[in-house]
DNA sequence: AAAAAAT
């Protein structure tokens, strides 16, 4: 099928499909629409940045009659809240002439809020693991009608602390059922879990590991330590002609924060930071920014490698090397999206050479290597108790609009001042406080994290 | 190994 014109849909969807200025469908959705179309199981590896929701969506609400019921009947399944966000916009993108009624939920949010939302009826529900466990156990979700299920990123989906949910979660559903899951990688738990829930399911596998690289030109520096990186980081992302619009990956969230802190007194307001302990809020703001060009450089940990498709990412820097080499290729993949081109930076040290070679290994490609400019200043290692301390800032745009008059910089300007003279006890007190009153849930780790090392 | 995901 080398047109969506091949495709047999309702006029509604070729509208859409118009509007969005979509031609040739890529490989996935090509290769799907047919299996989709038959109600069989349907397993997809792929990696992202291949179209998978269009995929699998334009069939789907094809076969979806009109219906003013209250429980679903579509039921998708992601692993991260930002991706229920952009599922949601995606589908009402394409089902706009097509009355579908399709909402998201997941954690973070006010439970009634999500509960009322559901009860006011959908054909697609969108959800997060936990919110929707939660919403099923409460029967504000009744699962009766779902007869297509769809779960994305299953490989993640099976890591410990997910599967269980996801498990329980399978059991409530009716089981009569159309299956549909996408992965970017065939392991052993995924290979046990389509043998456990799918029947007879159509397997396409498209993007080989490689492919979906083309437009994207990768680069590494070997480096010998965290703050020689960090010194590195700076001196590129002073070049706001090149590093238009950077992702900077970080291993974990103590080092997001860290990384952020030591960036912003170079960047200020050009940069800003997202991980799993910040506010719901505070997530949603960060990538709006981003997405809105308010900020330049975003500090991020994996919570953004996988499915998000953010627009014109000049650069993705991978501060830290993944370990494993999937982590990197989806890090990479946020750039260099549907045509644009891309360039990604890799940083390792002498003890992450052995990963970079995993990953040179998958792609079967040789990162290429660039010279330490001689200007670099080479920093002595730190140890964790010399690194600067962090300290927690509001999102530099939300503070504007929420503080009348006093400026973001005035007001880090007076919290830097009231925290040096303070014994370290009233410090932490003061930032519980403050975190509690934003409702920031960094601090409430404050004291579980102290001494862990980011690197 | 760390990330995310429920409060």
């Amino acid at each position: 099928m080398d047109s969506f014109q091949d495709f047999k849909l309702s006029k509604q969807l070729h509208y859409a499909i118009e509007d969005l200025g979509f031609t040739t469908p890529t490989e996935i959705q090509a290769q799907s629409f047919s299996p989709v179309m038959s109600g069989k199981d349907l397993v997809g590896i792929a990696q992202t940045g291949t179209g998978k929701t269009f995929a699998y969506m334009l069939p789907l609400i094809n076969g979806l009659k009109f219906s003013k019921q209250i429980d679903p009947r579509i039921l998708v399944i992601v692993p991260t809240r930002e991706l229920v966000i952009q599922v949601v916009d995606e589908i009402e993108k394409f089902g706009k002439y097509s009355s579908i009624r399709v909402k998201g939920v997941y954690g973070g949010v006010n439970i009634n809020q999500h509960k009322a939302l559901v009860m006011e009826g959908a054909d697609i529900i969108v959800a997060t693991p936990g919110r929707l466990y939660d919403l099923l156990l409460s029967r504000a979700l009744k699962p009766k009608h779902i007869k297509k299920l769809v779960i994305d990123e299953v490989d993640i989906m099976l890591d410990l602390g997910f599967r269980f949910q996801l498990t329980n979660i399978l059991e409530l559903l009716p089981a009569q059922r159309q299956n549909i899951m996408f992965s970017a990688t065939m392991t052993d738990d995924v290979e046990e879990f389509i043998t456990a829930f799918f029947k007879a399911p159509t397997t396409i596998s498209v993007a080989v590991s490689g492919t979906p690289l083309d437009n994207i030109t990768q680069y590494a520096y070997n480096l010998p330590n965290f703050h020689t990186k960090i010194n590195l980081l700076k001196d590129l992302l002073v070049d706001t002609e090149t590093y238009t619009k950077t992702l900077i990956f970080v291993p974990n969230k103590k080092s997001a924060d860290l990384v952020y802190e030591l960036l912003y007194d170079f960047f200020t307001s050009e940069v800003a930071v997202i991980h799993s302990n910040k506010t719901q809020n505070y997530r949603i703001r960060s990538i709006e920014d981003f997405n809105d060009n308010k900020t330049r450089i975003l500090v991020t940990t994996d919570i953004m490698a996988r499915g998000l498709d953010l627009e014109n990412i000049s650069h993705v820097i991978n501060v830290d090397t993944p370990r494993f080499p999937e982590n990197y290729m989806h890090r990479i993949g946020r750039t260099g999206r549907a045509e644009a081109q891309g360039t990604s930076i890799l940083f390792s040290t002498p003890a992450e050479q052995g990963f970079k070679e995993n990953i040179e290994t998958l792609m079967d490609h040789t990162i290429e290597l660039l010279e330490t400019p001689e200007t670099l200043e080479i920093s002595k290692l730190l140890t964790w108790e010399e690194q600067p301390k962090i300290i927690e800032r509001d999102n530099p745009h939300t503070i504007v609009e929420e503080e009348k008059g006093e400026s973001f910089h005035e007001k880090s300007e007076k919290n830097s001042k009231t925290n040096q003279g303070g014994s370290y006890k009233r410090i932490i007190k003061q930032k519980y406080k403050k975190a509690r009153t934003r409702g920031d849930k960094t601090y409430n780790k404050l004291n579980k994290n102290k001494g862990k090392k980011p690197f």
